[in-house]
DNA sequence: TGACAATATGCAACAATGTGCATATAGTCA
DNA sequence: TGACTATATGCACATTGTTGCATATTGTCA
């Protein structure tokens, strides 16, 4: 249940509501930690019952109430512990690697399409990646937890290029295997 | 529930049992679609319901009896079929992408540990798929099936190894950041 | 001789994730 | 004026994934 934590984490920049926080996973963690709205605001419903989080509803005309979720100190240990304990490699599934299991049984033109759809998305996740960088990071003095956020953006950047080059090199050598 | 296709193409191979499938995914296919051996047998149940697979048991002595499953036509036809639909994003979650996240709040000492075991783990990921590709690809005549578990072994080859760089450059990041 | 690994299947309970829907208002664009 | 987007929260259900257990036999190692 790693989205407690994630959400904590979120919680230690400043205060949020769900609403918040599904735009900031959206635009930010969520790149190493999907989660969609529904998902959040179960989880502070979870968060809130076990006391790491504190709630507030702060009134607004016109548009619902918003609740503010602020993380209590018991919330902020919660992350300390949870980040000294180890953790697992992240789980594998990918569909597109599934069907170059089955070559012969695929339909090959529909599958170099997904390759295209694919490589189009990684490219991208690469132009969000490098307009966040250098809108937020480049030539700033940086604090220890934006330095962080950096290190996984950069890795996060440099998985697309990876993952680019090899996509295309599926492609070349599909072409090459005659499908 | 792409378990079910990720199971419909080991079968297209040969027929295999519950156990067999299991240990497939362990050792092949399960490097790109994880899944444990009580998800297999339940998903063989559904596949037989939907008489994707047919399945035979065959006596033993001493050990239990082995089911034996089948694809079927219908099944092989289920394969091309979701072969030629769109594929999605696969998903993505790494807890200690997110403990980078928050560098002031986490215990780094244990954050280089963690990453020094996940440094291992790629590195004998990397050995198993090197030494699979030299035991049963290298200086082969393959079949077009065969070229396309290649192409996804050397995939994963390349991706371990961008990952052993990836961790590196984290580790070495983080020193100069001053954690 | 006792412990353990491998073979072989599978249930039950629970935890986590994802999909679809529901509600309510304000502002923008064609 | 009607469609759409943004704001804001949340339930119900379905699917998927994990953990622990249960059974039964053979072979290997210490």
């Amino acid at each position: 249940m790693a989205l407690a934590e994630a959400i904590l984490v979120c919680l230690t920049d400043r205060p949020m509501s769900g609403y918040d926080l599904a735009k900031y996973f959206d635009a930010s963690i969520g790149f190493f930690w999907r989660a969609s709205h529904q998902q959040i605001y179960r989880e502070l419903g979870r968060l809130r019952e076990r006391e790491l989080v504190e709630s507030k509803e702060i009134s607004q005309s016109g548009k619902p109430n918003r609740i503010v979720h602020t993380i209590t100190d018991k919330g902020r240990a919660a992350v300390t512990g949870w980040s000294s304990k180890p953790v697992r490699m992240p789980s594998v599934k990918d569909e597109l690697l599934v069907k170059l299991y089955a070559l012969e049984t695929v339909d090959t033109k529909a599958m170099r399409e997904q390759i295209s759809v694919r490589l189009e998305q990684h490219q991208s996740k690469l132009s969000e990646f490098k307009r966040i960088k250098s809108r937020f990071y480049d030539g700033k003095d940086l604090t220890v937890n934006q330095k962080g956020k950096l290190i996984a953006l950069e890795l996060g950047i440099d998985q697309e290029l990876f993952r680019i080059a090899g996509w295309e090199t599926v492609l070349r050598k599909m072409s090459d295997a005659g499908v």
